[in-house]
DNA sequence: AACGCTATTATTAGCGT
DNA sequence: GACGCTAATAATAGCGT
């Protein structure tokens, strides 16, 4: 039975996983929902003791970031060196990433760290990666070999690599784009020296509105 | 009413947000947050059209990810350069966008390599190391078991929808930027100098609502 | 150890102010 | 357009298997 023009819509109900069409609904979500993921984010550090970072940018270019770590740079080197020295089968070359230590000690450090890491990402856009975080215990990262075959799960799996190799694709061409633009130089302006741990979400942007957290 | 006396174990009650001592439990609930948490973030990339990035170590030093950009070095390049240059400065885009098109074509090449590379690591990348939402495994030190019933394959539909929109939208996108030839598209480093100079309103006092375990 | 179930809270979309 | 409220779903802790 059609009901009677008066559906109200639903509250909090099942939303579409699209993109919101409309430019204000898609704002106050985002806002709400940047709010929830950055709190489920640091409950989950919190509670499992876990390492977590996220960098949200809107749409409008602003950026939002948590990290439980005191500093995000160290998460991201963290990634930077796990990506680096996962696997020995194929190591490249090392890298001057190779240098750059995890965790950062002090600010120039720091800072040196965030260079290392341009270059390294650099030399990674250029040449194709090839390490695998597979392990972190010195566990080599193993071949699955389909354990228990179900068929339907590996279409859909097939399916699921077809469709991110497109999209991967697609999207390749700004990523790539931006890289290139940007791997020429990497001059560290250095106006990120009073960067300390205080608190860890930060607001980085100068419009941002950021700022998670207490005061 | 007063509860009487047999106050049964809240299941999925309020949490003490500290970490949770249980090691059997902190995995588990590691295994299911994360899982909840990449969903998350893959919802508000989806909704608000919003670039996220979330790298998640666990406590034995496990690495899982999620990016709605193709990569995440996409994503923290991005970051790097929101940190190193101000707002105010301005980066020849023209110039990205202008490669574009020139790249395009270099692109084709380099996607018939990164589809064959993809094609081969895709099982892992799906599984170990692209921790995608409807991932449900827990800290397993190997490979992911992944064979579960019904449930799983109806996350992978849901990652097929989710992947066709994306792909659909990534099409309209390039579509665009390559017919102009000159927009600005470019969703990094969103010009936003007419944005809201002047709406200091808040900028700096927010949200105050983070501060998890209490309210 | 993992999966599924389910009670319970948490999150949140729409709306009013 | 931010804030608070409410309805409705989503997430999830504990437990059984």
């Amino acid at each position: 039975m059609a009901a009677a023009g008066g559906q109200q819509r639903r509250r909090g109900g099942r939303r579409e996983m699209r993109r919101i069409e409309d430019t204000t609904r898609r704002q106050v979500t985002f806002s709400k929902r940047r709010k929830g993921l950055l709190k489920k984010a640091s409950e989950l550090s919190v509670l499992c003791d876990a390492e977590v970072a996220l960098l949200v940018f809107s749409p409008r270019g602003r950026f939002f970031h948590f990290a439980s770590a005191p500093s995000l740079e160290g998460t991201i080197d963290r990634y930077i060196s796990h990506t680096q020295e996962a696997p020995a089968n194929k190591k490249p070359r090392e890298l001057t990433v190779k240098n750059m230590k995890s965790q950062s000690e002090t600010l120039a450090m720091e800072i040196d760290t965030v260079e290392a890491y341009t270059r390294a990402k650099t030399w990674n856009m250029l040449v194709a990666r090839t390490a695998w975080p597979g392990d972190a215990d010195g566990e080599e990262p193993k071949q699955h070999p389909f354990t228990k075959g179900k068929q339907m799960q590996k279409k859909l799996m097939d399916k699921i690599s077809q469709l991110q190799q497109q999209e991967k694709i697609l999207s390749e061409e700004n990523a790539l784009l931006l890289d290139q633009g940007k791997v020429q130089h990497a001059p560290i302006g250095a106006p990120a020296r009073e960067m300390n741990q205080n608190q860890h979400v930060q607001d980085i942007d100068v419009d941002t509105e950021l700022v998670i957290g207490r005061r």
